[in-house]
DNA sequence: CGTAGAGTTGAGTGTATTCAACTCGGGTGG
DNA sequence: CCACCCGAGTTGAATACACTCAACTCTACG
């Protein structure tokens, strides 16, 4: 479903400071999975938004505000993370361009969780209710908007069995796999490397483990030639099916094949 | 928001064989928490539905599955979780009287998680692209089911916060007032005490934990005089207290409280 | 009375943590 | 220009939390 080639669309259209011809932000993050009608489109671009630009480290919303805007990161990688009074630190996940923020906002009094910049980011800003009345003006996008969420859902049901379960090396083998599939979004030909912008400190906070035994478990995969680790933390995946294999990686649960709401056959079933 | 006699009253309900004036199943897990209308009542009691007995340890269904029913369980207790391929067990979340499962169904082509009774159950199952329609002929019914979906997503993240960053001793006082909050929602007058239908094992695959280290920490707590565990596995809070301090347990991600949504102000906002 | 499942406890092990020191590179200010 | 500092990465050593293995108890049940 998630093709290559617009995938590489969208990340064109980052960087880009002009959209010019190109999609508003939410129709790009739809449009990567679902081919929009003209009028859809139009209905996406039509919103009010605002742009937001961050600097790494910085903080889109902290833990306990009453926000009633939805978010879409545009450039740059950011965490959304909550913090124990002793300092510990757990990151829910990290966000990737195209990715929503407070996609819930709606239905939630307050957030529960901060969120932060780790790089250096870019995010169009919506206001929550008005993507409630566009995704009941529009079936369709309130069905992409409804699988996105359960995209979601799932994508932190394997969070939780991979910090409740699996050791250090698999943990990591796991996420950098998790991370290689969200952003070159499994085709046969996709890349095999990626740049994580992510200390080793804050890949333990999301990961459940110290900065220490990041670091050594790491190294240990290097040193097996898993994984290579360039300057600029640029992360490439020297052996794919062992690493796979390692962290029992099965990419089912990214659904990043198909929607089922969104067949023919489906939508008909529910009007 | 929700009230003690509301729950009670589902929890007569769930035993009694017959509904007679009773509301269905879905009207009764909506209706705690959002005063319905009559309106509204017929339209979630007129949705076919079939009734489900399950015995304890029966799956209802497997990881991978294709399937288009979501379910909101009556009676007794079950478990979402997924097995690695060496046995090791997750728990993602315990499924009490009134939750639904298989939420997301209409959007996800299969099910990435197992679905088991950890006690004999009884469900009720719709089609999930019944409610869909029914969510868009009534947006109030479609609020109330995404709000269910938002609500699920942050027990989801706080147990990755309990699960990644917190020890066995946090872990377990935490989860049990995880359950004590959900059974018995949270009011003043609110009981101590409930029956926690599980092993330790389960307890511990839940938790990330081990059955004999689950089964030390428990008698700590107890040794502490923080909880009482009698036969019959009644779990009694003696200190309530000392064991949110310890875990560190602070009640908003349940959202008992509110649903913003649904208030005039912004029903009005999404028309 | 024997068995099976759950709970309990001890002993030894191991994975992961903490504390600490050191390297390295980039940036800043004297 | 160089000294200094800071953040990130690396490594060693000691510790601790949690796991495994194993044995034993207790209760319910057939």
């Amino acid at each position: 479903m998630l093709s290559r080639q617009k995938v590489l669309k969208f990340q064109k259209a980052e960087t880009d400071q002009k959209d010019e011809s190109e999609l508003g932000p939410l129709a790009r993050t739809i449009g990567v999975f679902l081919d929009l009608t003209e009028e859809e489109i139009s209905a996406l671009d039509a919103l009010n938004r605002q742009k937001i630009h961050l600097a790494a480290q910085q903080d889109l919303y902290l833990e306990g505000d009453a926000i009633d805007r939805t978010y879409v990161l545009l450039h740059g990688w950011m965490c959304r993370h909550r913090t124990l009074e002793d300092g510990r630190r757990q990151i829910m996940s990290f966000v990737l361009p195209g990715d929503l923020l407070n996609h819930f906002g709606a239905y939630q009094p307050t957030t529960i969780h901060t969120v932060t910049a780790l790089t250096d980011a870019v995010l169009a800003s919506f206001s929550c209710h008005d993507i409630v009345s566009l995704s009941r003006a529009y079936p369709r996008l309130g069905a992409a908007f409804a699988w996105l969420g359960a995209r979601k859902y799932s994508l932190l049901e394997e969070h939780v069995v991979r910090i409740g379960r699996r050791n250090a090396y698999e943990r990591i083998a796991h996420m950098l796999l998790e991370l290689l599939h969200c952003l070159n979004v499994v085709d046969d030909s996709c890349e095999d490397g990626y740049e994580l912008p992510v200390t080793q400190e804050i890949l333990g906070d999301a990961l459940g483990l110290s900065l220490v035994h990041v670091n050594r478990t790491l190294r240990r995969l290097r040193k097996e030639g898993l994984i290579q680790m360039d300057s600029n933390r640029r992360i490439v995946i020297l052996d794919m099916d062992a690493l796979t294999e390692i962290a029992e990686f099965s990419p089912d649960y990214l659904q990043h094949r198909s929607i089922p709401i969104l067949t023919e056959e489906n939508l008909q079933k529910v009007g």
